[in-house]
DNA sequence: GCCGAACGTTAGTCTTGGTTCACATCGGCA
DNA sequence: TGCCGATGTGAACCAAGACTAACGTTCGGC
């Protein structure tokens, strides 16, 4: 306890200290609610010590959206690079999606939700993740439902990320393991629906 | 012009005018970044008056979210006091649903989206009113689906008002039309998706 | 026509919270 | 050891915005 102490007054790494804390309370509470100070308290230092890890509050949420936005895109496009047939691919993307959500609820859930409190590079950065992750569905639901076109096929992915979004912040339900399941089965229900 | 004025100084039903211009405002800018003056002249007075209509700003999210909970739940209490097929009734419940979002899509934006803001009192009658919704599902979704349990079911319609919130958000997709007919059949499709 | 209540307005009050500042302190390195 | 940049801290600054107070004005009913 002494000799071993494994969490030192200065952890290196309290950048990344600071980005956790305030993912979990911006999930928390929102992105307003969370304060600077509460942030800070939460990765051990006080509030203005932020300061010396991010240029501002705003700055924190921008990076921690651009993380999260890059974890999924980078996954994605391995996913597409292996050239599966269609139903395969959406099945690997789905499970992809889903596995994200299980392992970093808070994440997602702020990417999903914060989007209006990002700064306008943030924003702007954002949007063009979330085109290019709707660009790389859109030929594979177009090939297994030829009736969508491109504007479709970007709705029907952002309502898969609506799903997702419910899903982080559904927490009283079932299990981890169980709601998986669950999330697979509709993302994919949801998207090759055949039109009546 | 001046012997026909429609917008008299003071319209009787202020509370209504404030009530609109506000679900508005919390939809474009989220709750906390609406302020009371900015839903005032939206409603056409100063925001110090908004206090002779509602006790705080507060109050109104309860009122908007409180009014907009009953039309769902009556609505759907309404489909199934009709007593149709379970399919027929799921179709029912989600185009309802549906009409619902196209129709009033800041109301239904704010009531999923803006809980966190709601008083303690509007909060506990939103949550209960949650589970009522859910509750109407339960037993159609448990007959054509023996697979769940009502967890499982309430997580279903949680996931589903998912969707519907995100197609509330996504603005510059498909037209109205389209957009219900991709949403009906990605409800319906997730709902009743069979495990494989 | 008149009166009281309802409705609005302008000018504060007061709290919250992001940000800055000036001052330690720690830790690696010559 | 002694120095310097990176980290932290407490105190203060400041703007935003919810809410209140004091003071008209309007309107419906008598």
């Amino acid at each position: 306890m002494t000799t071993l102490d494994t969490s030192p007054a200065r952890p290196r790494h309290r950048r990344e200290l600071i980005l956790e804390a305030a993912i979990d309370l911006f999930r928390e509470r929102g992105f307003e609610a969370a304060s600077i100070d509460d942030i800070g308290a939460a990765a051990g230092i006080t509030g203005p010590g932020v300061y010396r890890h991010f240029t501002g509050k705003q700055a924190i949420l921008d990076a921690a959206v651009a993380w999260g936005a890059e974890e999924i895109l980078v996954n994605s496009e391995r996913i597409l690079d292996q050239r599966h047939s269609p139903t395969e691919t959406v099945d690997l993307l789905v499970a992809a999606l889903v596995d994200a959500v299980l392992d970093k609820p808070g994440l997602v859930t702020v990417m999903l939700r914060e989007r209006r409190n990002l700064s306008d590079d943030g924003r702007r950065a954002w949007d063009g993740a979330v085109a290019s992750y709707q660009d790389e569905w859109i030929p594979v639901l177009r090939e297994l439902r030829p009736g969508l076109d491109d504007v479709d096929a970007r709705a029907l992915v952002w309502i898969g990320l609506g799903m997702v979004l419910a899903a982080a912040q559904y927490r009283e339900g079932p299990d981890r393991e169980r709601l998986g399941e669950l999330l697979r089965t509709m993302i994919a229900g949801a998207l090759l629906a055949p039109e009546e």
